[in-house]
RNA sequence: UGAGCGGUCCAGACGGUCGCGGCUUGGGUUUUCGCCCUUGUCGAGGAACGUCCGGGCUCCAUAGGGCAGGGUGGUUGCUAACGGCAACCCGGGGUGACCCGCGGGAAAGUGCCACAGAGAACAGACCGCCGCGGCUCUUUGGGGACGCGGUAAGGGUGAAACGGUGGUGUAAGAGACCACCAGCGUCCCGGGUGACCGGGACGGCUUGGUAAACCCCACCCGGAGCAAGGUCAAAAGGGGUCUUCGGGCCCUGCGCGGAUGUUCGAGGGCUGCCCGCCCGAGUCCGCGGGUGGACCGCACGAGCCCGUCGGCGACGGCGGGCCCAGAUGGAUGGCCGUCACCGGUGAGCGGCGACGCGAUCCGGUCACAGAACCCGGCGUAUCGGGCCGCUCGUCCA
RNA sequence: GCUGGUGUGGCGCAAUUGGCAGCGCAACCGCCUUGUAAGCGGUAGGUUGCGGGUUCGAGUCCCGCCACCAGCU
């Protein structure tokens, strides 16, 4: 899973990440903000009271981590981000968990063009 | 063999692999803090839940008195304590094993008892029954409506109608009187620690329900909570002093403004009021600012397991063994395999049949649910399974 | 960790010391209008969040749950 360095642990890292670039697929919402590379990539997990009770919110919770502890080597040094799930994700597999991950990241990384 | 009652235990198992948190062995690196590799070990529940009670612990003063307020409510025990538990008593339910009960007081006082009904709380004459009176009808037996009075045995209303049954008595009736029964009160005898039980004597013939209405009685209760509380660090500013004017050292612990106060005592503590007591030089309001970190508390405890003794039991004594989560954006997990279990599929086998057994394959691991200071309970949620004891019925011997 | 409040027709709210569960809007039907709205008349709609208990009788009193909302530290 992801040991203490790698995740975010801190109320001033959670809302500058959250105040990065923002993409959803599926069950999650993935908030990434590139840093300086200071320190290495890092993950914050945000999973609510709706979407269930406190052993739904921990399996969730858990299969997030381990989804992003087989990601995060690959990405470069200073990324921040923050997994946000949502009530669907209570039902969701691992398989499809990873998906929307995968998916929602992607996005994320993508420039995205100027709109309007 | 069918139906049921009570109790108790479990909460998939094993292996592989990749990981996370605590403690730890050895090593590396580093000025330290720390970081990396490595060894071993431990790592959720019976309800960890709800937060309905009780305690430990900490601070408030060592936790005082009275009133108010709150809680509990059969008895005897158990316990650190309890609103919990055990046994027993009483009442109710069940053929039974057994289950259920906030189960003190209604002749201390106050309140309430809608609707219906004649009358509803020191009762009450609507119908009926009975007597008397005049009137009237008459087939001369008697009938009818009316008035006055008697009557609580019958009808009807209601959740509830002021003891029940039988007799005496009477115009008809009535505890008016009598016998038995039920119930109440007082006293006596026997049993029990006690709630209470069994028996007897006497007394008015009889007194409704509601206290989860006010209330009375007995007993209990100080407040807050680990964000308790403590240690350290950091901080802005102010004052004093030295100065080579860069700054150094010491004290205080944020600054500014306002109000009030220092044995003529503010303010605070003991939740509210009174008393009593204690601390006592600050306290309150407004505006603006700083830090919002680390460690301790914190896990050896009313602890768990085994044996034995006492006790009907809750539980307690003694002996031996064991160490068993401690996070802080919050660890206890992901994937795979085998077995086990469950659901589906149903080759085939047994049987006249209903049906039973069941290869193979597929899917699932599951119900309720996640520690956050710690214990004892209660309550609630819950897929199933194992074991023990008991009751009632049926069949066979 | 601690504390308080709310739950009643589809929606918003009432209900005196316990005594027939109501009101407004909405819905449906009819009238009015050339038609619609407004207006008028009528109709239906309730496990009073759930489960027990006290009482003759419970939305109300007591106990235990459930859901939601708010506050303090």
């Amino acid at each position: 899973m992801l040991p203490k360095a790698a995740r975010l642990r801190n109320r001033a890292d959670f809302s500058a990440t959250m105040r990065g670039r923002r993409a959803a697929r599926g069950a999650v919402v993935v908030h990434l903000k590139q840093g300086d590379g200071a320190h290495g990539a890092r993950a914050g997990f945000v999973v609510s009271k709706a979407v269930g009770g406190a052993v739904v919110r921990n399996r969730v919770k858990r299969r997030l981590r381990h989804l992003v502890a087989e990601r995060l080597p690959a990405w470069t040094p200073g990324t921040d981000v923050v997994v946000r799930a949502l009530p669907l994700a209570a039902e969701r597999g691992y398989a499809e968990l990873a998906a929307d991950l995968d998916a929602a990241i992607a996005l994320a990384r993508k420039p995205r063009e100027r709109r309007g």
